[in-house]
RNA sequence: GGGCGAUUAGCUCAGCGGUAGAGCUCCUGCCUUACAAGCAGGCUGUCACAGGUUCAAAUCCUGUAUCGCCCA
């Protein structure tokens, strides 16, 4: 290895710094609208709306690893060819952002009644246009690749629009209705919440024992309740019809203590017999259990709270006091009169509001509904005869199955103010000026339009009210991959990006949202609203536990990005992904905020800057295209590293095709490493150090193409240094193109070598026995030696010859002799076996006999092992019979070197 | 109670019919002029347990155990 040593290009230092390189191609990249959708492009469409965070958030690691597993796949089909559009945007969030509005009235003395509608919206958009960027900036340094100038909001004027045609047409067609119904309650934010808003969590709390008195007086009938203060609103006890401790009773009444009414017992084949005393206690507005019942048996319906959780008139003596007060009050009480029993300590599942943080009551209210049914069977159809949409990995199709099947009408009405007002006017004339339940109304999509409905019906004179509530979130984010590109317009971005390609999300989300899109789409424009749902598994902590407020555990991305840069954390995320769907789990120092998984990928980053700047300092200052393209007679190692690398092109594509991200980036990380840096660069250095002349130039056309090839390999993953390498080692000015617009590399079959490959790795193999005699023989690296090589085999012997020069450099050999195996070797040397090749070094002398014997004798003893496994198997019949041709000629194959190496190494161990 | 997932090297995880791998950690030696965020070499495993299918099981089937998640 002779020439001059290269001269550093003093652009590049040789630690890879990304604080400035990040952000100054993030900043370029939206400069110049890089990622900018143009539905006039060519080539097949392919689209990812983003999950649309809620305005309120900021940026966590779900998040941050969301969005990167979707900027590989958007980038990837970018560079591919496709015109790509990933259209970026975040949700309203009714219920978060009217918190921290009342929260501020609140520090304020106000309330938002105080400040009625108008002006608290007026705050309402004031704070969203201070803080609502939070979270959207920070998307920013994660470099990814949205097409800002499309950013939407679910209450933008457009996305507006469609809420407001999908509810009117929903209620058109019979699909929306309004009624009077128990409804989760949610006492923290005043409002009706979802099914899915709510979460089940398991309380100690108490089952109390009461007796309630027959009203002829001739005994009791003892019920036991987890909350005692519902009581007062008990229309009826139940009992099994089965049960014969009880079937005397059915019929007979009861006199509710504290409050004196007279209740029917009656029989329900609901009751289990074996749960508390077999008689159940009916609260038909508290309860939706009881509340069937109730309907069942024609009940009285009596509510006893108020929507604040206190205790109303209904109540009698207990009005006013809060519903956990009530509580003990009613205890107190039927204690008092004799009527408790006895109280077990008992453990159950209380549902708790998702946002309030406090237990959910069921209440009667007149709510707004989307009747789920012929909705869910839509999407039910088109998952069983189309497989649409195709979950990967496929267990969430059952998951989204069996929610689709087993879903109730969805209470889509909210008693918030932030949020799309649902567009129904009440004729209040009609029933005293006020909206009552039984109020008429009519459904519009504006208030002209709702006077002209409401005068054709009631006349000229009549008054109109809106309804005063507001829905969903979800209801508009369920409309979010077609309102974000204009529906119910025919827009040009409709027709060319919807459906979308693929959906990515977490499993938690698949009730809350994937399938509303799916149900809502179906029906509104009849197409699944994505082919694909790419679910992804959760980022949890270094205890491996989920990442939550509550517990405070969470991992700030941004910290990792300040440590480690974005290209580390998003590649150490995505490397993780192996198993795709499966939770990844992030090793973090909270003391110091290190992370050693993503310091393996920041030294991944440095690994391949140094390698580019080592290439870039020896092509003699032309670029890849000056160069041309590998051509001529190429020599072993340069076909070998032609080969690896189409084949990693081969599989890298293979594995994004079908969402293996993880294995992608994986593949692409040995390639870089072992293949390019460890050897083939080391491979290179004979030439691109010596003379200038054909043979260099050959070399450094190689080194060129391969390096680009994995710099637009790896752009997907880690874009910025990706950029920044591209850009320096074609020399192409900053903003004249992207490596993120440049083409994917294709694989070539030609290239693919499979037979090189095999014989390659003998070198390879050969090299490291040479490195692992000297190491144990405490042989100085500077030091050069004589290497023998023995073989009988004319193959081995030929891939040795041709790789000579690889074995002389790599393993600083003095000499390499290749020569047959009956050709003497030395009397004191060391020695080692790979394939059938004996490798020695002589060494008079310096060798300590004793070890080189343990060492060889281990070697052989493993050998044996080796070959009795392998002749057992042969010897087999079954086997023999039953294998296919390839396992068995493999299986012969290992046994006759296997036999070989015993052979030569039985040779040595007599020698010495 | 029902469903899903996990259980493989000290740690984090791949492998999912042909006889065990990676990264990190650890040990040894190297500042070899791309990289010490590096290079070279090395150690480590009844693949949770018990049965079964098969010529062959970490891999398929049936149970069991432990942990986690979802639904009631």
């Amino acid at each position: 290895m002779t020439g001059t040593p290269a001269t550093l290009p003093p652009q590049l230092p040789p630690q890879y710094d990304p604080s400035q390189t990040e952000a100054k191609w993030q900043a370029l990249w939206e400069k110049n609208h890089v990622f900018q959708a143009d539905p006039s492009r060519e080539g097949p469409a392919y689209c990812v709306v983003i999950p649309p965070p809620n305005v309120t958030g900021s940026l966590h690691m779900g998040h941050a690893f969301e969005a990167s597993l979707i900027d590989v796949l958007i980038r990837y089909q970018r560079m591919k060819g496709c015109n790509t559009l990933w259209l970026p945007g975040t949700d309203h969030a009714s219920i978060a952002v009217q918190t921290i509005l009342e929260q501020q009235l609140k520090a304020e003395g106000k309330t938002r009644a105080d400040l009625g509608r108008e002006q608290f919206l007026e705050r309402a958009w004031q704070w969203k246009a201070e803080s609502g960027g939070t979270i959207v900036n920070q998307q920013r340094r994660l470099g990814v690749s949205v097409d800002w100038t499309r950013e939407r909001f679910t209450m933008d004027e457009g996305l507006s629009a469609a809420v407001l045609e999908a509810f009117t047409r929903l209620y058109d067609e019979g699909l929306i209705y309004r009624g009077n119904y128990l409804v989760n309650w949610c006492p923290a934010s005043q409002s009706a919440v979802s099914d899915v808003e709510v979460e089940n969590q398991e309380v100690n709390g108490h089952l109390w024992h009461f007796r309630y008195p027959l009203s002829d007086r001739s005994g009791y009938l003892e019920v036991a309740t987890t909350r005692p203060e519902t009581m007062l609103g008990d229309t009826g006890v139940a009992v099994n019809p089965q049960d014969d401790r009880y079937k005397d009773y059915i019929g007979k009444t009861l006199t509710l203590p504290l409050v004196g009414r007279e209740i029917p017992i009656i029989a329900d084949d609901h009751v289990d017999p074996e749960f508390g005393t077999g008689c159940v206690k009916i609260t038909p507005a508290h309860d939706p259990n009881d509340f069937e019942m109730g309907q069942r048996h024609g009940l009285e319906f009596i509510t006893v709270m108020n929507k604040d959780g206190s205790m109303n008139g209904n109540a009698g003596q207990f009005e006013g006091l809060d519903r956990f007060e009530a509580r003990e009050a009613v205890v107190q009480a039927l204690e008092a009169a004799g009527n408790l029993v006895k109280i077990e300590d008992y453990t159950h599942s209380v549902p708790f509001s998702d946002r309030g943080k406090v237990p959910v009551e069921p209440l009667l209210s007149t709510q707004w509904f989307v009747k789920i049914e012929p909705l869910a069977q839509k999407a039910l159809s088109k998952l069983d005869d189309q497989n649409s949409p195709d979950f990967v990995p496929e267990r969430w199709r059952k998951v989204y199955r069996n929610w689709l099947a087993n879903l109730r009408d969805w209470c889509i009405s909210r008693q918030l103010w932030w949020g799309h007002q649902i567009p129904a006017w009440y004729a209040v004339s009609e029933t005293g000026g006020a909206i009552a339940d039984h109020t008429p109304f009519v459904v519009a999509g504006s208030e002209a339009e709702a006077l002209a409905k409401a005068q054709e019906k009631f006349g000229r004179e009549v008054q109109l009210e809106r309804d005063p509530d507001v829905l969903d979130t979800w209801f508009s984010s369920g409309l979010w991959p077609f309102s974000t590109m204009g529906w119910p317009a025919q827009t040009e971005d409709l027709a060319r990006y919807y459906p979308t390609s693929t959906l990515v999300t977490g499993f938690d989300i698949i009730f809350f949202w994937v399938a509303r899109m799916t149900m809502m789409a179906e029906h509104l424009t009849g197409q699944m609203p994505f082919q694909d749902v790419f679910i992804h598994g959760l980022v949890l902590d270094e205890q491996g536990k989920k990442m939550s407020k509550s517990k405070g555990n969470g991992i700030d991305p941004l910290a990792l990005i300040d440590k480690y840069g974005t290209d580390s954390t998003r590649y150490a995320l995505i490397r993780e992904v192996a198993g795709a769907g499966q939770d990844i789990r992030l090793a973090y120092d909270r003391t110091t905020d290190e992370s050693q998984t993503v310091e393996a990928s920041r030294n991944f980053t440095n690994k391949l800057w140094n390698a580019s700047r080592f290439v870039m300092m020896n092509l003699g200052g032309q670029t890849p295209a000056q160069l041309g393209e590998p051509s001529g007679e190429l020599e072993l190692a340069d076909r070998w590293i032609l080969s690896r690398f189409h084949q990693t092109v081969q599989e890298t594509r293979e594995q994004i095709e079908r969402y293996g991200l993880g294995e992608a980036a994986k593949g692409l990380y040995e390639f870089t490493w072992n293949d390019f840096c460890d050897w083939y660069i080391e491979l290179s250095k004979g030439r691109t150090f010596g003379p200038d002349g054909p043979e260099k130039t050959q070399a450094q056309q190689v080194l060129a193409y391969v390096l680009e090839g994995i710099h637009k390999l790896l752009h997907p993953f880690i874009p910025h240094i990706t950029e920044e390498l591209w850009h320096t080692l074609t020399q192409t000015p900053a903003e004249q193109t992207y490596v993120a617009v440049q083409s994917y590399p294709e694989s070539d079959p030609a290239w693919i070598d499979r037979e090189l490959e095999i014989d390659f790795q003998l070198l390879i193999e050969t090299i490291r026995t040479v490195r692992n005699l000297r190491a144990e023989a405490g042989i100085k690296p500077g030091i050069k030696v004589p290497v023998l090589l023995q073989t009988e085999s004319d193959r081995e012997a030929k891939i040795l010859t041709a790789g000579q020069i690889y074995i002389q450099n790599l393993a600083k050999a003095e000499t390499v002799t290749i020569a047959d195996a009956n050709a003497a070797s030395p009397q004191q040397s060391i020695a080692g076996v790979t394939g059938t090749v004996q490798v020695s070094i002589p060494l008079a002398g310096l060798i300590d006999l004793d070890e080189l014997k343990t060492k060889l004798s281990k070697n052989l003893e493993k050998v044996e092992k080796e070959i009795k496994s392998l002749s057992g198997r042969l010897n087999n019949p079954g086997f023999v019979n039953k294998a296919p041709a390839d396992v068995i000629d493999g299986a012969k194959a290992a046994l006759a070197e296997a036999e070989t190496q015993a052979e030569i190494l039985r040779d040595r161990l007599t020698r010495l």
